[in-house]
DNA sequence: ACCATCATTCAATCAATACTGAACAAAACG
DNA sequence: CGTTTTGTTCAGTATTGATTGAATGATGGT
């Protein structure tokens, strides 16, 4: 407890490791970290000495997560930078990449079967029976990523459409 | 359909694409790929030679999918290599992963709450909002895998070449 | 119109890590 | 027992990808 700021680098350079296991650059992962941390839009300039790290990465790493939905662009009217914030439930789109990678899976699992001759019949049964399952996974999840936007919407801040 | 090969070897190289970019080595992701696609177990030897890697590469990487609990060892009566074979509901597996990336998430978050002090009322609103999301998601895909289980049992039984 | 300030992009560097080859260990067969 | 076959480990290499610094582009202010 009396250490505070220890507790918010750790957090945010934790992370930066979780985003780096699931595939993502680091500073992504403590940008992210820095945002559920504290308040409100943050400029680029400040992400990077906050962080101490380049313009350069900030940028690009703020644009992967404003792509991917977690972050999204502000302004603040006084000022010209680009100011950055948490996208309201934001985490729903962590979830959505999972999704995603399962598309790919299950789109490559098809092509395999429709390129394979049919009397491969070990084979055609293991890839139908691994594409029945990811797309029916898939789907589940899907439901569960509208389910759970209800149930937590409009506890974050009630702002934008 | 008439280059079997090719798509053989596609899919192969593809499936280990996928394995990359889920945080896995790629000559994992083959190895699975190839036990999709053929039957029954396949000595460590037989996969340096038909991958076109290297014994050590094979080895290490059988290991992980071994201890994810994708693959399983068995024995050949007349043989002493090593056999490995596709666990039964391997893909099951894929989804305990994320599940227990979830679970050190949520653990890192519960830590950032303990250790942050409490009138800092913006994160940790953030910190508990996420957490409980990330915790509902979490038992609801683990019930998901249960589910899946049950229903996709004894389907990819009864192999052998 | 020019300047100042900021964001982005791009080549170069740096770090992480997957992969290999060789040495080592274990175990089975003669 | 010694030899042969096989699996693992380890140091080294190579490749991939993240990060940086400098150049470029864009935009608002004067």
């Amino acid at each position: 407890m009396s250490d505070t700021p220890q507790a918010v680098s750790g957090f945010i350079e934790r992370m930066g490791l979780a985003a780096q296991s699931d595939g993502m650059p680091r500073i992504a992962g403590r940008i992210l970290g820095y945002f559920i941390i504290h308040d409100g839009p943050a400029s680029l300039a400040r992400l990077a000495q906050e962080l101490q790290v380049s313009r350069a990465s900030v940028s690009t790493n703020a644009r992967i997560l404003r792509n991917l939905g977690v972050l999204e662009a502000t302004a603040v009217p006084g000022d010209r930078q680009d100011y950055y914030r948490l996208a309201e439930r934001h985490y729903l789109r962590l979830l959505e990449g999972y999704v995603e990678r399962m598309g790919t899976m299950s789109a490559s699992l098809a092509q395999a079967e429709r390129e394979l001759p049919a009397d491969w019949a070990g084979a055609q049964t293991r890839l139908a029976d691994m594409h029945h399952f990811i797309d029916t996974a898939r789907d589940n999840i899907r439901d569960l990523i509208e389910h759970l936007a209800d149930r937590t919407d409009g506890i974050s801040r009630g702002q934008r459409s």
